[in-house]
DNA sequence: ATGTCCAGTATCACTGGA
């Protein structure tokens, strides 16, 4: 099976990109970030033509989030559990495959602005709330996978200017060890879990032909739990949407598994 | 530090993104 993760900046805008893509790439399921509507205007339909059932959880103007899926899915939960957030930014769900299921968490994570400001010290503290939460998912479901526009930069390989950026946002020390603590919880960055070509990014500035450049940013991932490895079988992000006419700034990242690898017997 | 590009609002200038 197939997972993707695409912060679409606006479904309302790239909605026609999103069935162009869903159409070449038939994932299992794709985790959407930025929907930027009400649940009102959500493209069920759309989604259902292209053979998908969808959870959303919108906001106006900002933010919200929504899972696509082919499979049957479950346990549908908004934002996290025990943190009140007026800000739309998580959704979970538990997807029936055949024999096992799989936790799902797609989030788009707090941008933070500005090392020391309000915003950045709100991105730290949704971070704190986020590792308890996918703690507790790791110790309810056999299966979780962690997907989302984190806008964080896990380390300098995945920034174009890492020093000319360095301790500012999506590079911050303390940002990224956030990230590795979600990972020491016994997630896996499956991008990284195959040799890349270097400068691999999923997000590129829209001002100064950034994506021409290739000046980007690594700030979109799939984390797996390590009970996937051995299903995991490729990991990669598709740069053609970015070539589209008005793209989203984002990239779509893919993660393959096949779960004919997993060993039920144990 | 600043400019620059894009989306949304009910605009004609602002916030927020990253």
């Amino acid at each position: 099976m197939t997972l993707a993760s695409w912060n679409v900046n606006s479904l309302n805008v790239r909605l026609q990109h999103v069935r162009n893509w869903l159409e070449s790439n038939p994932v299992d399921v794709l985790g959407i970030q930025e929907l930027k509507l009400i649940d009102e205007k959500f493209p069920t339909a759309a989604f259902a033509e292209a053979g998908y059932q969808t959870a959303a959880f919108g906001q106006p103007t900002y933010n919200g989030v929504a899972i696509a899926h082919r499979h049957e899915a479950q346990d549908i939960e908004r934002n996290i559990p025990g943190y009140p957030d007026s800000q739309s930014r998580v959704i979970s769900a538990t997807l029936n495959m055949a024999s096992t299921q799989i936790r799902l968490v797609n989030a788009y994570f707090v941008n933070g602005q500005e090392p020391g400001s309000e915003k950045f010290a709100y991105k730290l503290e949704w971070l704190a709330h986020l590792e308890r939460y996918v703690a507790e998912q790791l110790a309810q479901h056999q299966h979780v996978v962690l997907m989302g526009d984190f806008n964080i930069t896990a380390s300098d390989q995945d920034s174009w200017d890492p020093n000319g950026l360095k301790e500012t946002i999506h590079h911050t020390t303390i940002e990224r060890q956030a990230l590795l603590r979600l990972l020491a919880l016994g997630m896996l960055d499956s991008f990284r879990a195959f040799e890349q070509a270097e400068k691999s990014f999923s997000w590129w500035d829209y001002r100064m032909l950034g994506f021409q450049k290739n000046r980007g940013l690594r700030i979109d991932y799939v984390l797996i739990s390590e009970s996937l490895r051995p299903a995991l079988t490729r990991s990669w992000i598709d740069r053609a949407p970015r070539k589209w006419p008005k793209p989203s700034d984002h990239a779509p990242v893919l993660v393959e598994l096949d779960m004919a690898r997993l060993d039920s017997s144990t």
